[in-house]
Order: structure tokens, then sequence, then C-alpha cells
DNA sequence: AATAATAGACTGACCGGTCGGTTTGTCGAT
DNA sequence: ATCGACAAACCGACCGGTCAGTCTATTATT
């Protein structure tokens, strides 16, 4: 995933790559997939068909590449923001604090995610599913050692992370989508609305980062 | 929407339209819009490519007369339920309730909607957040009675709206697609799951009906 | 010279939409 | 009650634009 894989540079084929891929980024998150021309790409990357085609197998794994590069991205920050810092239910939210900032951080490939991967074929609703899982089970296993620890009573652990992944996604994805709620609005609001929903009162207040 | 509407009807018209729009709810909920030949719909409802086009401008407006037909039926078994039977958090809880309850019987307009519907072009985007738009004023405007009489304290009323939204989408989303959490399960666990989000503990326990 | 990387003209399958034509029912006139 | 005129409903072959993907040519690198 990252530039030098093992191919031997020529001119400068990582730039190449890199602005094929924000061009994508760009204009998928725009446009949204089917509307989207390769010819768009090629246009906004200012390349080519042929440097497109000798990047990426075809139009399908170009847009799961940049899918797959944000969820990397999403896991890692949250797995290093949690980092053995604390347990229980801080971890929780801690969790649920970074997702939300990601999103926030990262407004076009969240859009990508949460909206223009909806409602393609089998093949991206899978990634979708695949992804979502990822980090529900992410967060349930967070929550299950909150139970465990006597932090909160005992709860449906599935259907709550899933019911908090698609809390964040409803909002995340108006706020994409309009820029309504703001981001340190949703922060303030949201997390303790979510944490509230298992019995926890959340500790911090002003958590939104500048 | 009934159906004489002031045209004579011939044959049966009403038949052929009634059979497409069958055709394509199957068709469009299970293949996605792009993926859903106009051939798929005449095959399926055994008729043709004219009366598709007798009946409906294009194949956009095919698919969003479904979404608003299953928009139509949500709202009007909301407001049913409610009816002035209650008021406050009662009215919320069955509010929620019935959405979910709805949502269960109806598999397959559920999907169109929460799945298929996302990720196309703004037209369709654009109606699909009308159409989310539309439940959560519903859900706020009940959640800021509940507030006005006393049943819940202060909140952000418009986040709590669209996070609910969100959560049982995001619920809903995953049954639709694996059939996972049953629905009785899903009434049990996530309806308590929202009213404790507002600090309000859920009065009736097993209120899924057969 | 050989190979990686890039360019971009070109192709062809695909599919939404059209359109001329056919069938089926209504109704007034005879 | 028969017919002819008309229209609503329906049929399906076909057209034509679109666009992902291919292919050959060209350039840069070792």
């Amino acid at each position: 995933m990252a530039d030098s894989d093992k191919t031997t540079p020529l001119r400068d084929p990582g730039s190449t790559k890199a602005r094929i891929l924000d061009a994508a980024l760009s204009t998928f998150s725009r446009k949204g997939y089917h509307d989207t021309r390769l010819d768009d790409i090629v246009d906004e990357s200012e390349t080519s068909k042929g440097a497109i085609y000798f990047h990426f197998a075809n139009k399908e794994r170009l847009f799961l590449a940049l899918v797959d590069q944000f969820a990397d991205l999403l896991e890692r920050r949250v797995l290093d923001a949690i980092d053995g810092k604390a347990e229980g239910m801080a971890r929780v939210q801690i969790a649920l604090e970074t997702v939300l900032d990601t999103f926030g951080r990262y407004r076009r490939p969240a859009k990508i995610l949460l909206v223009q991967a909806v409602g393609l074929g089998n093949i991206f609703e899978n990634k979708r599913a695949e992804v979502n899982d990822r980090f529900a089970r992410l967060i349930e296993g967070y929550l299950k050692e909150a139970v465990a620890i006597g932090d909160i009573e005992q709860v449906d652990t599935e259907v709550v992370a899933y019911a908090w992944m698609g809390a964040i996604y409803g909002i995340v994805i108006r706020w994409v989508t309009t820029g309504e709620p703001e981001p340190a609005r949703i922060m303030n609001s949201l997390v303790p609305l979510l944490l509230r929903s298992v019995g926890y009162e959340a500790a911090t207040e002003a958590a939104a980062r500048p």
C-alpha cells in the first residue's frame, strides 16, 4: 500500500499513482462511482488511460483501493488512540471519538466509504459490509471488555455495536452531504448520547480538538 | 393513486402497472439500480418495454416511484400508530417501534430505500435525504414534545433524531442483507437502547408482535 | 537493447430509450 | 346489433450514444 512495493521506480511512478488516486478520490466522492468516467480521472489527474490501467486492474479495483486505504487509516488511528492508554468504557469512548474525529478530518474518503460505496453491485456491498463489520466488531470487543470489568451492565453488545456504527454513519453522512451539524457539535452531542445508551455517563466534556 | 382517477380503464391497466411495480421492486431490491436491466423487469413482469414506458417516464422515475410508495406507507403507519393514543415519550416509543416493525414487514422495499437508493446520482441522493429528513423531523417533533412535557431532559433533538435514524438503518441494513439479528431481537434490544440514550427507561417489555 | 511507464486513439458490447405498429375496448350512428 | 372511428394500452425490433477496456506507439531509464 505504500509506495515502493517492489517495482523499481522509473521516472517518478509513485507520483503518477498518487495523482491518479487523488483524482479518483476527488471525482468519486463528488460524482459517485457510476457517474465518474475514467476520462474524468484522466483529466483531473493529468495522466492517461494507459497510466491508470498500468497501475490498476480496472475501475472497480481503483475504487476499492480507495475504500481499503481509508479503512486501514481509520483502523490504525483507532488502535493508535487506544494503545493501552485506558480500559473499559474509557476505551470505548476514545474509540468513538477517534472514529468521529477521523471522519471529520477526511471528509471525502468518508463520503466514499459511507455513501458512494453503498448501493453498487454485490462486490461493493460486500466490501462495505466487510469494513463495517470490522469496526463494529472492534467496538463490540471494547464493549464486552467494559461489561466484563463492570463499567456497564449487561447489554446486547452486537446490536449496540451495529446501532452505534449506524448512528455515527447517519450523522456523518448528513454532515458529509450538507455540512450541517458541525463536527464539534457532533462530538459533543453524539458521544455522550451513545455512551448514555448503555447507561454510562460520559466523563469528559469538551473533548473536541481544534 | 387509486384506480379510477378520471380516465376510463380499458382492459385492466392497473394490473399491468402493478405487475411492473412488483417486478421492479423484486429486481431492484435484488440487483440494485444499475445492475437491473429494463429487460429484466420486462421478463419478470411478463409485460414489455412499451408497457413500462407507457406507465413510467423512464427507469429513474420507476425506481423513485417505489421509494415514494414505501416512504408514504411508512409515514402513514407511524401516524396511524400514534394517532393521539398517547403523548410524550410513549409516543416516541410507539413511533420507533412502528418504524422498525414496518421495515421488518417490508423487507424488499426497506432494502431499496436503505441500500439501493444510496450512492446513485445526486437525484437519488436527494430523494433519499428527503425521505430521511421527513422521518427524522417526525421523530424530532415527538422528542421536542417529550422534552416540553418533562418526560426527558433537554437534548440536542436534531442530533438525536438523525442518530436514531442512523442506528435503525444500520441495524435494518444488516438484517436486510444477512438476515442476522432477528426482528424480535432488534425490537427488544434496539428500542430500549435508543430510549435510554436520552435517559428514558422503556416502559414495555416484550412489545414484539407475532 | 531491453524494459518500465505513459500516452491516447480506437473498438465493440451494452442498454436506455424510441417508434411504428397491433390489439383491445368504448361509443355514437345507423 | 353491426359497423366504423377513435383512443388507450401494449408490443418488441431497432437505433445510437456511451464508456470501460485494449492496443500500438512513444518516451524515459538502466
